[in-house]
DNA sequence: TCGTAATTTCCAAAATTATGGAACTTCCGA
DNA sequence: TCGGAAGTTCCATAATTTTGGAAATTACGA
């Protein structure tokens, strides 16, 4: 009786203004995100696949990563067909926390 | 026939060159360790109990996070009769990851 | 030497997170 | 309209973390 599951609901991403520091850290503080933040600071946006095969993870387990950084607002996905391109949030991540994606990617 | 627990045992911490980003991320991302951050940010060292009371902790719990606190190298603790002082290790973080300690106490 | 304060360790239970296979949804091109 | 590609969700299990009471340890002062 439930509405069946919509993989491509609008995704959502908190605001700039609602990002939370700590949410940031603890979700960063991961090893697995940590490395996804790090293949991402070349700033070439990637597909789900691509993360999944450069972590060499099963694509359920780098799409729950991925969820976790998009809700932290740590990085954008916008849907391409039936692509999913991720990015990181440079610009609101360095307005809102100056320095932190300097740490992150050494 | 173990030899008992010795809670005064020398009390160790990583070297500065040993400091793991990641290893830090994780821990100050816990909210309660993110406090005891903030806590220790005007510089004045505390001592366990303070620690507890400030946050409103039993002492096993405090001594637990400020046990990974230390392990991670983000705080020092030094041994002052029974008491332990702790402080930020504002100078090593300060050269490992410039920036950090900035970010993290707002 | 005793008592007390400060803190840690031990331990078990609770809570949270991570993992990954299977099923499912969507999009698109043939 | 079918079929495959890309991802997500569901779900159960595993792993890790957190919590806090009780016991233990140490240092110190009376």
């Amino acid at each position: 009786m439930s509405v069946p599951a919509n993989p491509r609901e609008k995704i959502v991403h908190p605001a700039a203004s609602a990002l939370d520091l700590a949410t940031i850290l603890r979700t960063v503080g991961d090893p697995v995100r940590l490395e996804i933040v790090r293949l991402l600071a070349d700033g070439r946006p990637r597909g789900c696949g691509e993360v999944s095969s450069a972590l060499d993870l099963p694509p359920s387990t780098s799409s729950y990563h991925l969820r976790l950084l998009r809700e932290a607002g740590v990085t954008r996905t916008r849907a391409e067909g039936t692509l999913r391109i991720i990015s990181l949030r440079h610009d609101d991540l360095d307005a809102r926390f100056p320095g932190l994606l300097d740490l992150l990617t050494r």
